[in-house]
DNA sequence: AAACCGATTGACTGGTCAGTCAACCAGGGA
DNA sequence: TCCCTGGTTGACTGACCAGTCAATCGGTTT
């Protein structure tokens, strides 16, 4: 066996991935540490071994998937493509980040980034940074004459975002049809409710 | 004194604000029921005398304010007015909610409407039908011809509801300013945004 | 003035759980 | 062979808190 001092498997990936099927399952605040440990299928302690507090598990979910996000926003940023297609790649990526791991999407957007006044409270900074990457690409839009400059970058953004998040919880809580027709649609409806409007051109 | 059998003032409703406040500003989770007994400047069984548990009091908070959100949203249908006032009317009823009373619409955003994995589970019907009836809106504009139909209007009911509330989570947590200006500012740039769109006509 | 009754009080209890820790186990080196 | 070390175990504890309840208060009725 290749056991030896490297664990067999990743142990603590081990816990990290059970944790996001409970949170998802269950919520943070109704998820007792033992629930991890049993998912995960290790002992109690072994929880605290690797992570300093049931708080610190949630942080490391949150902190990875967010970091790709913000990486993804100012990649598609970086693309000299047109303002909309920026934000089509914005949605794109929240979009398949759902698809592709619904569980840990849910956790990351019902407990932290929707739950501001509890846990969330300490990653206010990083949520922010989203919102402000997006609302740069209106402000270029707008600098280039692509974008209506009456409606203000940071209101666009926070519009967008919400938007979008707003969606994921729909599909989270089962109250819109989630198929792979309704993602890849949602991309493009997101960015032509946001971009052209309701109201025919 | 006007004492009596009435009580002096209304306890119930004593212990209703002042769960608001504390709730606002500590989250419901963090709440202990005697914090809320403690800013009502009441004993804490009395709590227990009006409320059949914690969860009841913020129960009540919710179904109290979201009958009148629903109510506004029916009655903006109502009037004979073009579908884009009447979406105007509901985001209009939803800004002065806050404008009114943030710390209560603080309450019911961020404890029931985003908290839909633990608290605002019980209540996902009610906060449904609010998505419907703004989604019935936007179906009879794009039955009038007023609006595209190639934005399912499920779909559209869902960005505009995202965008609000986005908007008011900006207000709460400070991410953007709220001064009275802005609010009536927000009432048109979101009906503006999602109907006539970022892109300039 | 005495019985009555709902409002009000706050000490107490029972259960829950996050986090601790002493013991155990297995591989690797001496 | 026998430590040594670090991963692993799970019983235990201390704190916390929702909810209970017996006692008290004060106005009303007879």
């Amino acid at each position: 066996m290749a056991k030896a001092t490297a664990p067999a498997v990743d142990k603590r990936r081990q816990i990290l991935d059970a944790a996001i099927r409970v949170f998802a399952r269950q919520g943070f605040y109704a998820t007792r540490v033992s629930d991890i440990a049993d998912e995960a299928g290790v002992a109690y302690g072994l929880v605290y071994h690797y992570f300093k507090s049931k708080d610190e598990v949630l942080n490391e979910l949150f902190v990875e998937r967010w970091s790709l996000l913000l990486a993804a926003i100012e990649e598609a940023d970086r693309e000299g493509a047109s303002p909309r297609a920026k934000l089509e790649a914005v949605a794109g990526f929240i979009v398949d980040s759902y698809r592709h791991d619904p569980e840990l999407m849910k956790v990351i957007i019902v407990e932290v980034t929707r739950a501001a006044n509890s846990f969330g409270r300490t990653h206010l900074p990083e949520i922010r940074r989203a919102y402000d990457s997006i609302a740069k690409i209106v402000a270029d839009g707008q600098a280039a004459g692509v974008f209506r400059r009456d409606v203000d970058a940071t209101f666009a953004s926070m519009a967008f975002y919400g938007a979008v998040e707003q969606l994921l919880s729909g599909w989270i809580f089962e109250l819109i049809p989630a198929s792979d027709e309704d993602f890849d649609q949602a991309k493009v409806l997101l960015v032509a409710t946001i971009c052209d409007g309701l109201e025919p051109r």
